[in-house]
DNA sequence: TTTCGTTGCAAGCACCTACTTGCGCCCCGC
DNA sequence: GCGGGGCGCAAGTAGGTGCTTGCAACGAAA
């Protein structure tokens, strides 16, 4: 690995740990390994090498939803499974961009954020599952995707902060979650 | 008000919008209209100073469940809509603690921050509507209220970073939230 | 072998940070 | 009227910040 991504990956870490402010050239070489100086002749600015490492971050993983649902239950519990996965290693840096975004909203993009694209997909598997009369019940598939992105954004976000609030066992927490989920939409369990 | 309460209510502001780090001495002296000095001979500190400004905006407002489930529907979307008013009011303090968490996990005391406390009377409050048979499925209700805790936080916190994610009319989505989450713990709405 | 681009090291720049000192003002209780 | 406590102002401390300069070492291409 070249400095260049050395210094990359090191900025992403120290700012997923202490903000843009508290990653400071001198910690990022450090961890990085490399001297301060060659941080400026790579990337000019502290803020040119913070957008690079940031914009890096934002390779999103699709998770993949049937086109024609055979087993919602478990089509879904893989489904947020991973997603949950991903969020939870991200989460301290997922927690601080949300930290700053009063003072940088640029770094988020709402057109294209992760949950956003999954919240479509799940939104389009959602209304499939009606149009085949396996979800029997009335609801906005919009707000129903919402709803279940939103579960387990909660949950990987707050999860280390807020201990006693879930439950120990995440695994039969997210096949509860899509379960009740599931028969909020008139999906027989 | 005096200058002490000033300073702190500007503390706060300062530290939601900028994080501790951006929270300057002389910033926050600027907004509470007072000379930095002053700050130091109230506090001592600018630690702490933090400290009590962060720990004045813990004060919890509880918001009752009935004791006797009558209308779950209308029950619970009070229920939600107070959690997420106040929530979606205090969004940026929030987002700013949870993105400290890393460098300050002291200021979460996770036995009785807010969610955990409001989960907690959810949960007893589905129990009940169980014990009634007012809710028929099979549910664990601790599941349950963390769920709807979920997606309330999610909602206060992601629907000005997110825009495109959640629906335009906040009450009618509120109102949906509900109802999905009700149908799933069997209950007819 | 020479050359040249990349890196490290030492030092330093101007600015910002939390925090201190000394002095003068002004208002409030006596 | 007057003394004292609370406050503001000017100036300054030591340390951290982003960023720059000058110079030497190294390794690969010529």
């Amino acid at each position: 690995m070249n400095v260049r991504d050395q210094l990359l990956e090191a900025a992403a870490r120290v700012y997923a740990e202490a903000g843009y402010r508290g990653a400071t050239t001198r910690r990022i070489a450090s961890v990085a390994g490399v001297n301060e100086i060659t941080l400026f002749r790579q990337f000019g600015s502290k803020d040119a090498l913070m957008r690079e490492a940031i914009e890096r971050c934002r390779q999103d993983a699709t998770v993949p939803l049937p086109q024609e649902p055979v087993d919602p239950v478990r089509e879904l519990t893989d489904f947020a499974r991973a997603h949950l996965a991903r969020m939870r290693e991200r989460r301290s840096f997922i927690r601080t961009c949300m930290g700053e975004f009063e003072e940088h909203p640029e770094i988020m993009e709402p057109e294209n954020s992760p949950p956003a694209v999954a919240a479509k997909a799940l939104g389009a598997y959602l209304g499939r599952l009606r149009e085949r009369r396996v979800a029997t019940a009335e609801f906005d598939e919009c707000v129903a995707a919402t709803m279940l992105m939103g579960v387990i954004f909660a949950d990987a976000m707050g999860r280390d902060i807020m201990r006693d609030m879930f439950p120990r066992d995440p695994e039969a927490t997210l096949l509860e979650y899509v379960r009740i989920f599931l028969r909020g939409l008139g999906v027989s369990v």
